[in-house]
DNA sequence: GTGATGTGAGAAACCGTTTTATCAATCATG
DNA sequence: CATGATTGATAAAACGGTTTCTCACATCAC
């Protein structure tokens, strides 16, 4: 089958609901745009025509006029999709239903590849981009700050006056100790990743500004293997072993509970754990599943979604970091009571 | 920062280009798309000028014109990006440097959403639609078969006389087979997922064309604890436990593994287990990392991006399905050799 | 020297919208 | 009743390229 042979089902244009309606061109733009000035009976007759018709305007001629494309660029050098998926889903959903289309821009750690996709958006005339990481310390390889299109950073770091849109580490680890603190853990333990990333950093802050200067913090590689080490470490020392570990990433917790388990040690009953991320596949598959930290990056690209489309119509954003609430998802490696934290307190029965 | 009082960074018209070098924009446009009749000299000078100007054509100007619009649609409703994340890497290899860029349209099992997408594609010309799913045995929620654009399906089942890609699943599970037979495993067993899935069947027909018609399936759901059960009734069960264990999924396989290692059953010197999807997340956090079938979806996705690209170009596709090799990925859930069975049948050394 | 042919380049039409400027008809005003 | 303001609608000019026609001029054969 060739394409270019098949019969090209004519798409009506505005010239044809013109004719139809009886009307100008000109007319009928403004009636199905609701600009100008008109009688509400010809607007309604041109509108009508046009539903008839099935009239779908041609977006490429109205963006060269408009000097909007209604689409957007999502850069990322996430390949794994781990964080910028659900960003990506939430930009979707809020910009979706705005007639707004999304060119995936995936840029692994390449920068000439990413200045391929940076001209490539330009030249499609895009409204926005949206920068998007899987790291809080980290920029893309792209420069984005001499663009005369906006720019939101998600998960990943700007410019100093860009808009950057991050979730609220401490917040969110604060939150995960004292619900162990609330189940009566005493000797509480956290085992995170490597010092270097920002965001172990601040998990450590949230940890000690609860628990004291002392806290034991151990850090190591973010896998399930380093889980396994910290457990054995923990076990075979000289002090008492901990009733509760606070984990800085639900594969290191996963290593955690396993180990646990092969030592007899039973979770919840004898420790409770608490991760982070929520990785579904990973905090659900966990024996017993995961409590851990949601850093809500859906939301956070809903919220991305609605910036960029907010600068895209001109309007004035302020700029800054926005650190959106993480929130606690009680699942069953921490015993007590079946209930969801939300961020703002609130608490409410869930799995 | 109101980016609309941003002062224009001027892009730079063909216009100016053509001024510049002292000719018409006729001329100007064919010297630059090596179309039309003129001096070499002419040609290059054009070109010259361009380059030093700086000029990149206006996408939707050309698009309106020419009919193309140098970007395609991928539909998905794969929303954890299994599957269509590593197909979505290839489809983008393939077109990036052809200047194609890829909206992504994510529909989970929404037809209207669906719908909606499809629309937006269409009135924003979108060259082609690349359809991929989740599973092979299932449409999208989509009618995509009236459409004058090109579709290419990948992962995902579409009307008899579509192109349609997918992976060789009967000669993955044979190569993962043959491999446990030629490690000297005498006792092999398939515990697999849902019978209703199409892949499922493949496989166990490719495992019994190999073992015999009485060799012995265990189906379950996609999941760890199935792994965990399927263990359990074969190690409890009057039969001699298998000393080979060819698992439908990677998941079913790490649940396969933890299992034995909690019974006390070393693997891979007692036992030999093969996953399938090589799900990296999975597979290579396993201890040990697991022996598994890879299905090349990269592969498949570059290929969707190439047969797309012809057909957007009118040239003549062959339509019916394609299937593409899949490749034993070795790691050392087998034991035996450190080796690499390529799709092509020739082996080599490797992690 | 003349008609036929070939060549390089430009003028103008076109793609499908939006937007600006214009205009005729109606309405209000003094 | 002449004058100015308002209203509803249109013609035409963008937007930034590509493509089709046309044309002047050089070349060639006879």
């Amino acid at each position: 089958m060739r394409y270019a042979d098949v019969v090209k089902a004519e798409r009506v244009r505005i010239y044809d609901v013109a004719r139809v309606a009886g009307v100008s061109v000109a007319t009928a733009s403004k009636a199905l745009n609701d600009t100008g000035r008109m009688t509400e009976e010809t607007r309604a007759r041109v509108k009508q025509t046009a539903a008839s018709l099935g009239f779908r305007p041609n977006a490429m001629a109205r963006a060269l006029t408009q000097q909007r494309s209604f689409t957007i660029g999502l850069l990322t050098n996430d390949t794994y999709g781990r964080f910028t998926l659900p960003v990506m889903a939430g930009v979707a959903e809020a910009l979706v239903d705005k007639g707004v289309s999304v060119f995936l821009c995936g840029i692994e750690d390449d920068a000439a590849l990413g200045q391929v996709h940076v001209d490539a958006m330009q030249d499609k005339q895009v409204d926005g981009i949206i920068a998007a990481g899987k790291r809080i310390d980290r920029r893309l390889p792209v420069d984005l700050s001499g663009l005369s299109i906006p720019v939101v950073y998600v998960f990943t770091e700007g410019p100093a006056d860009a808009i950057t849109l991050v979730s609220d580490d401490e917040q969110g680890a604060r939150d995960a100790v004292e619900w162990l603190v609330g189940l009566g853990r005493q000797r509480i333990v956290h085992v995170t990743g490597p010092q270097s990333f920002a965001s172990v950093a601040a998990r450590e802050r949230a940890f000690r500004a609860v628990l004291g200067k002392d806290a034991p913090v151990l850090n190591g590689p973010w896998s399930e293997a380093w889980g396994h080490e910290a457990v054995e470490r923990l076990w075979t020392g000289a002090a008492p072993p901990p009733d509760g570990i606070f984990c800085g990433n639900d594969q290191i917790a996963r290593g955690v509970v396993d180990a646990l388990r092969e030592r007899g040690v039973d979770v919840p009953d004898q420790v409770s754990v608490v991760g982070f991320d929520n990785w579904e596949i990973v905090a659900a598959a966990t024996r017993p599943p995961l409590t851990t930290v949601d850093m809500n990056l859906k939301e956070l690209g809903r919220q991305a979604g609605h910036l960029i489309l907010q600068l895209a119509e001109g309007k004035a954003v302020q700029a800054g970091i926005r650190k959106l609430p993480c929130n606690l998802l009680v699942r069953q490696s921490c015993g007590g009571a079946l209930r969801q934290v939300r961020s703002n307190g609130e608490a409410r029965l869930g799995v």
